[in-house]
DNA sequence: CTGAAAGCGCTTACAG
DNA sequence: CTGAAAGCGCTTACAG
């Protein structure tokens, strides 16, 4: 069985293909008679519209590249849900590859505009090299590239983030607040744009708290569940040992409780732990988490629409280069009062 | 800055488009010196192939629709990776959609093949509606469908899942091997395939161990955390306790183990819990889970590249309907001997 | 080994 | 409001 064209539509109604395709694109601009045959000869024919020709004919892909540092972190799924959620809306499709993966096969990142497979591309990505970024900033589609969660500092691209500055303050405060004097901090990996943005606001806030300060307590780690245990042995090892101490992930935070509970530490009562993010588990970890939570549903969805209207509209651009939203505290049993 | 077509190469290396293109798809069919031009061309000109028009002209889209039940669900992450990378290497995007997404926007899932957007799908979702199934198998693009971890009973379409029945029995055996005697089940959500496969297998099992069975040993889940909690509930009412329990997810065993230790239970010194799936998080809870693994990359490989033998070669498809991988037990300490 | 030409299935100025 | 015609950028028989 072959599927039906335009010709096929056109020859049932007997009207002209022009006809059929303003038809369908535009039903308003055609007589209500000619709207009813073509779509009786649409219902006939099982007629379906071929977007290969069409994306030819328009020069546009109708999709958009999402673009992940790694495939397999489930941190990104409910960024996706959210981006395609916003995209499927506009008829558009979602791609997906990763950073690491596109490299390998000797493809580079602009390809993928360039050669018509994407209209425009949302990278989580903030760990490009400096030459990807510059091939992506002096390209004739830059204006269709935006960061998503993570950005590239000193680029020009638009990004969507959270507040990673404020959560962090909050985060502090939170634990002032229980009566903790001494607090640590667990930092993301080392050159990551949102470890930076957490570990210089921890720092400052910690001044500005005039809490004591000391290199020992801001502790290298990397987002992941082993650095959070590798944290809590280098914890475990303190002559002093802060009693609360904020994680800059909810993985991180997690390895740093099992960690401690495997070597007879218990939380919050020997330290208090925070995280960030608010991912799924968080709430059912042993002691569920206390965290900043950043909604990454939205932060999904308004990367989408940013994206959508720059590739509808390219002139009038520029027009929102950041959107941060919102982070919240949520309180739950990982931290307590300073006894 | 406009993009460079075939046309234009063809003129800066004096041949027709015909040539250049054969060079490109098929160096070998042209002369050295062509091929040397050609390559020239290619790089004064900067030409990237505009795939929207390959597509249109060899009928293909050279990318794959993978369809999740859910995109936030963290446990498909692994596979995607495994699916993305067997994918980008034969030149193949891939394009993410969820079943409900697709539901609520209206469209067919039929329509990602029908308008020739994808060439085939993979479908990791078993809990399709009939009318959908039908509507699949009753298409002329039937064979380019499969499923992965989950599939249809009933239905034909090839599939690529794991040993879940055997898997079960090694579950149940290491339980029985530690002197459990007394054994539970939490299950997946009721009308899962996978759920129905575990706990056939899991009945079997227990029967051909000759041991006891009640019913209330049997409890009712649905693959979360949440229902794990719950089913935790249930065992601690129990009057006379199972020493074993065996989840039929990770995140079941994880929900229960939380609950338990909630309300002052030890894993496994009052009870030993295994899981399935042996997701990432598993060897970092607390304690580390016993469960069994199921080689999520390769579930995706394999599936990918059973999917493009059926592009490729439509003909010769049916020769490989199911693809069984195998499972291995992983023992960590959430189990231990009955004492 | 190479070129001229047709055509994939659409959309969109242009003319009426 | 509608149609004839051009053309998006490729690939591929066909002929030489």
């Amino acid at each position: 069985m072959k599927t039906s064209t335009l010709q096929d539509v056109a020859r049932v109604a007997k009207v002209s293909t022009a006809t059929v395709s303003r038809t369908l694109s535009n039903p308003n601009v055609v007589s209500e008679s000619t709207r009813r045959r073509v779509s009786e000869a649409v219902k006939i024919t099982g007629y379906r519209i071929n977007r290969a020709a069409r994306n030819l004919r328009t020069q546009r892909a109708h999709s958009v590249l999402v673009l992940l540092p790694d495939l397999a972190n489930p941190f990104f799924s409910a960024i996706l849900e959210g981006i395609s959620r916003n995209l499927s809306q506009q008829g558009y499709s979602m791609l997906i590859a990763s950073t690491k993966q596109v490299h390998d096969s000797g493809e580079r990142l602009i390809d993928y505009l360039d050669d018509a497979r994407a209209d425009g591309m949302i990278i989580l990505d903030g760990g490009l090299d400096a030459d990807i970024v510059e091939m992506l900033e002096t390209a004739p589609q830059a204006n269709r590239i935006l960061f998503a969660c993570e950005w590239i500092d000193g680029a020009n691209f638009p990004s969507v983030r959270c507040q990673n500055r404020q959560g962090t303050r909050t985060a502090v405060n939170h634990l002032y607040d229980l009566g903790h004097r001494k607090i640590a901090h667990v930092t993301g990996p080392e050159g990551n744009v949102l470890m930076h943005s957490r570990k210089d606001a921890f720092v400052d806030e910690v001044e500005h708290l005039k809490l004591e300060q000391r290199p020992e307590w801001i502790i290298d780690g990397d987002f992941s569940l082993a650095a959070g245990c590798q944290a809590a042995l280098k914890w475990v090892g303190l002559h002093d040992r802060p009693t609360a101490v904020f994680c800059a992930s909810d993985q991180l935070a997690m390895g740093f409780i099992a960690e401690l509970s495997r070597r007879g530490f218990k939380v919050p009562d020997d330290v208090s732990v925070m995280g960030f993010d608010d991912i799924d588990l968080a709430e059912h970890f042993i002691p569920p988490l206390t965290t900043i939570q950043q909604d990454r549903l939205m932060i999904g969805e308004t990367a989408a629409k940013m994206l959508m209207a720059r590739i509808v509209t390219p002139n009038e651009a520029n027009s929102d280069q950041a959107a941060v939203l919102p982070v919240s505290l949520v309180v739950r049993e990982s931290t307590a009062s300073l006894r």
